[in-house]
DNA sequence: AACTATTTATAAGA
DNA sequence: TTCTTATAAATAGTT
């Protein structure tokens, strides 16, 4: 989608590469939202950045939920 | 997108619902694989289906694809 | 499982 | 950087 088609490879200009980061990371945990909303499961989405920053996304079951956060928690993020 | 636009809401049909979740279910995989090379990210997708079977994925690091390991061999799912 | 009309996501641009 | 818009991509309903 968008003007131009792209090349699934690394941006190498930075901040192009954190706006499409930022644009795409929305994208894919709000599919994840829609996909547990329509078919009734259970999603758990965690997206680690280039630059270490963590983004986690978790819907439609609390087990899920929970294991997400344990993840989460640990410290290598 | 599609013939119609779709209410984000539960498909109560179970074959329609099984037909949504195949395919959107791939296209969430796929939309995180692109992120992670373009992006240079890691991400970890997890679903589980109503019916309690588990779908995963994993792309750009071992460490996340480890603990990704680690939640889908534990016996809740 | 393939197709295609249409909606949605998003790459560039403002 | 937030908003817009042209276009690519995903997908709902169909075959």
């Amino acid at each position: 989608m968008g003007r131009k088609k792209v090349e699934i490879k690394r941006i190498e200009n930075k901040s192009s590469r954190q706006v499409t980061f930022s644009k795409r990371r929305n994208g894919l945990i709000e599919k994840a939202r829609q996909l547990s909303i329509l078919c009734e499961s259970s999603i758990a989405v965690l997206v680690v950045s280039g630059s270490g920053k963590l983004y986690k996304s978790a819907s439609g079951d609390k087990i899920l939920q929970k294991k997400l956060g344990i993840i989460c928690h640990t410290r290598s993020y």
